[in-house]
DNA sequence: CGGCGGAATGGGAGCGCTCCCGGAGAATCA
DNA sequence: TGATTCTCCGGGAGCGCTCCCATTCCGCCG
């Protein structure tokens, strides 16, 4: 192994200058950090990461904790994951991968351990029971999505209350009158997940304040279960002309249901649905939708986290605005 | 910070035998392990990782390679990462992730930097840029997945030809006479994804043994090309009766499609697929299938490197016998 | 009774870095 | 000119472990 005394030598200047020129933390006249760079490169030298992170007290990780039971939701997972990854690698920080599933404690060994330097976790529930033992963490933490009790942390997540509320407006302003939220599996709301009560939150309230006859389905996926949740909806009593669709496992056979009906999006329906951009645009019917920005969250997630590295940063809470993409599946009314 | 001097101090016992009483490198005597695991509980002490890196030269680190894209077999990614993080958990290993999409390169940075002991390389393709790299990279290695070129290397992966044969086989043995495979993406073959050359490889060899008419179609997903690829394979020429799908995307679009023209499965048509063994079972009709053992293969390849850190190990490869489970959806012609 | 083997533990060098503390020499100032 | 400031660099302690090399204290043998 090549040490950073043997590229010292070999360049004929002391460690420390050698130190010096990898880290930048003080200057170097041009001549020297040119040979000293011209030593590494021909020594083949690759800085130790154990012992950098023994004399720095950094260790230039970051733990990210994310869910690994296999959902639906698996795309927009990744999605956040190659962002945090892509996000992380450019302040020059690696990613260790922690599972949900492990339990908490396995942010606190990483910590206490000094194999990372801070935390960012996923997929974070309403009364999620590893939000506690997070604050008692000495290091910073970011979370993705948002707990009921969040006070002292940070969080990132789509400001799901308006995106319930101006899908509902979208709806409303084409003159929509009695419309549908389809939401997600039950064991969604089950598990508290807040995303899912955000939204729902938004819709009822638009839709109260716009005076809309407003219906609430959770949907599981499956032919079967799809079909008996649409023939509710739909029944003619409710008079439905609108959807919000808020379950993308259930997209893709929903609408090829409503075409088994003989009914046409968005001249007999509107449809309006969050989800990624690429599935709205892959389905049978193009759907006018709201896009989680994932790639987004992650990168301010880690931007956050990051930043608290550098020093004390008060906690913050930052809701992304969701944004409307117009895919002709809604119409006036 | 605690320290292991502190600990020794409390139990009264030196340093060395604190760092025994850890690694149980050498034998302690009953009492004094005990008065050493009390001190160590009392304090709250945490061996610091980065020093223990820089004095033992092993990280406890495992580097895992995996592809971020988001595309369709992500169900099938989760349940390798699962696995893989768990089965390293069980050897008291940590998972640091690397992207396929950050190009080779990373493995070589994180084995020279001593920022991980072993590499497991996931979605591993037929002519992959990285495998060359790999070879010269001083740390066990194993692959998920199987290069044309392999040699010299570990890899794993479940026997693909072997699964086109026998659900060949099985159609066959219905009776059946004309048969096709609807396949992957165009992109995946493209991409030259061995597995999926390999299972084509074994599809059409067995259908030649078996003198069975047969076609092969690549198909992508969205409603439209599942109608036309349909259109092409149920074309009454062919007089195709069996169908073996390769691809879990177009699954559920697919049986939606053939209720749509209101062929039934398996009376009218014997359908027969790989995938994972949930989507199977959750599909409008469940399918006879073969399951990708994907926890198995993920255990087994962190068992494989695991068992090179110790000692100089040949390379090897194993590939996994699919395993046939008969869910109705094939029936005798 | 000396010698010897084995069990239990202590001491501390050294792993490869970072960063503090200076020092030498050039440049600037009064 | 001497004093002061700057710029650039070297020396090396110390980060918290691991593991080699003793040392001590037994019991046992001849």
């Amino acid at each position: 192994m090549i040490t950073i005394k043997e590229v010292a030598r070999h360049a004929g200047v002391s460690m420390s200058t050698v130190s010096y020129v990898l880290s930048g933390k003080r200057s170097i006249s041009e001549e020297t950090k040119r040979r000293v760079e011209q030593s590494i490169v021909a020594l083949g030298y690759h800085p130790n990461a154990g012992a950098r992170a023994l004399a720095s007290n950094r260790s230039q990780v970051l733990g990210l904790v994310m869910p690994l039971r296999s959902d639906q939701n698996m795309p927009v997972i990744m999605q956040f994951v190659s962002s945090i990854v892509a996000t992380a690698r450019n302040y020059d920080y690696d990613v260790l991968l922690l599972t949900k599933e492990a339990g908490p404690g396995e942010a606190h060994r990483v910590i206490a351990r000094s194999m990372a330097d801070a935390i960012v976790m996923m997929d974070v529930e309403s009364a999620d029971p590893r939000v506690p033992e997070l604050r008692a963490l000495d290091a910073p933490v970011v979370l993705l999505g948002m707990p009921d009790d969040h006070e002292d942390l940070s969080c990132v997540d789509l400001d799901f209350t308006a995106a319930g509320k101006q899908m509902v407006n979208h709806l409303a302003d084409l003159g929509h009158r009695s419309i549908a939220l389809i939401g997600s599996h039950p064991s969604v709301y089950d598990r508290g997940t807040s995303y899912a009560a955000r939204l729902l939150d938004g819709f009822q309230s638009a839709a109260a304040k716009r005076k809309l006859t407003a219906s609430v389905h959770s949907c599981a996926p499956g032919y079967d279960s799809v079909a008996a949740c649409l023939d509710d909806v739909l029944s003619p009593e409710r008079g439905v002309t609108g959807l919000v669709v808020h379950n993308e496992a259930v997209l893709g056979q929903l609408l090829l249901d409503l075409r088994r009906r003989s009914l046409d999006v968005p001249a007999d329906l509107s449809v309006i649905t969050l989800c990624p951009d690429d599935l709205a645009e892959s389905l049978a019917v193009p759907l006018t939708s709201m896009a989680v920005p994932a790639q987004e969250l992650g990168a301010i997630a880690v931007e956050m986290v990051m930043a608290r590295l550098g020093q004390e940063h008060p906690p913050e809470v930052r809701l992304l605005q969701p944004q409307l993409t117009e895919r002709g599946s809604t119409a006036a009314r």
